[in-house]
DNA sequence: TATAATAATGGACATGCTGTCCGGGATTTC
DNA sequence: GAAATCCCGGACAGCATGTCCATTATTATA
């Protein structure tokens, strides 16, 4: 049953979409113009308005796409990832590496270059994954749950973006385990002195 | 010698420097035109464009002001700041509570409202600030102190804005300790069973 | 294969913002 | 008071936006 969409609109949208993308490697998100958009799709523009309200419209149902495969993805990796038993940030490897592999990709949504709304979708996919993938061994004495998973997603995009601007040539691993050694204990792990956690 | 500026220039600029403020309470930084502003501060269309090269050079060039102003006021408060003397965040306090009472300049300021223009300015102007009063007793071995930096600074704009969207009837020292404790200790404050230090 | 839906096209259109230019008028400085 | 400096207002071309429509092309279906 072809009954879901018409080939025609598909195929619109799919150009759209690869327009946008290309576009925002080659000059950033905020840059565009829906002019460029079209021109480079080679789509007529009232068929653009026939489809989107506009490029954020355009842009906020590409993240919409990618975030279902990413759900669909993350249900195969669960099921081998069993080996994170105690480890609360088990999935922050897999996701450098990942990082490393679409390094292009990342650099244009992430540090500005993307623009607020990229950002924050960029942050709320984060935030559903980390929200999962958190394990529930965690009190929320210190700070309520919610904080921490906007903590870890900060960091997580604090390293990506330092990563990528200072040191290009670390290795995945590398960023991973700063990222860990500060997510995980913090300052105290770099501080010369400790303090004792008793009355103060 | 008489003023370095006209008088008439002077009060073009902090016009356009008082609308600009008030209008990005209102609507924000991005629905902001340049159309608005002018009209805003009752200035002539040639008159902005004899100061500024459009609103982004407005906005930085208060930022610039902004930070001018933040400088001569730490060498003050550097005076009264040696109680922090083993405490490697003894300025987060301060900036918590003030914060606090400019709620609204910092709403508008963060969490994308602002626009990719103000959220990179005021990461500058807090990486300044915090490079400058983060004690040199801290060891480079887990991370260098550029990432440590980025790092603390990401914590605190990601501490702010889940205060302000989410539980902000918190008080200032609340949410400071909760940001202390993360950024100090890490996610082991948090966890249930903690993992030795050892050979990993 | 014929036919009815559905989608895409290209062009026109009103609207709004941008950035630049100029001449007359106002304010300030010396 | 005179000269320098700044502001104003209007006009201008350029570009992007969103919307409309008649026409053409593609698709799904009987």
């Amino acid at each position: 049953m072809p009954r879901d969409i018409d080939r025609r609109a598909a195929r619109t949208r799919k150009a759209l979409h690869q327009a946008l993308l290309t576009l925002m490697l080659r000059k950033g998100y905020e840059a565009l113009s829906v002019q460029d958009i079209i021109d480079e799709a080679d789509v007529g523009r009232s068929t653009f308005y026939a489809h989107y309200t506009g490029k954020e419209d355009l842009l906020r149902s590409g993240f919409q796409m990618l975030r279902q495969e990413l759900k669909e993805a993350q249900s195969t990796v669960r099921a081998g990832a069993e080996a994170s038993h105690g480890d609360p940030l088990g999935f922050s490897t897999a996701m450098f590496d990942h990082a490393a592999r679409y390094a292009d990709h990342y650099r244009t949504m992430i540090g500005g270059r993307g623009g607020a709304v990229t950002e924050n979708e960029i942050r709320l996919i984060l935030s559903e994954m980390v929200r999962q993938e958190l394990p529930a061994t965690l009190h929320g004495d210190a700070a309520p749950r919610d904080f921490v998973v906007q903590f870890i997603v900060g960091a997580f995009l604090t390293a990506l973006n330092w990563w990528f601007e200072r040191k290009p040539k670390l290795s995945p691993s590398q960023v991973d385990a700063m990222f860990r050694s500060l997510v995980l204990h913090g300052l105290s792990s770099s501080i010369g002195g400790d303090r004792r956690p008793s009355a103060d």
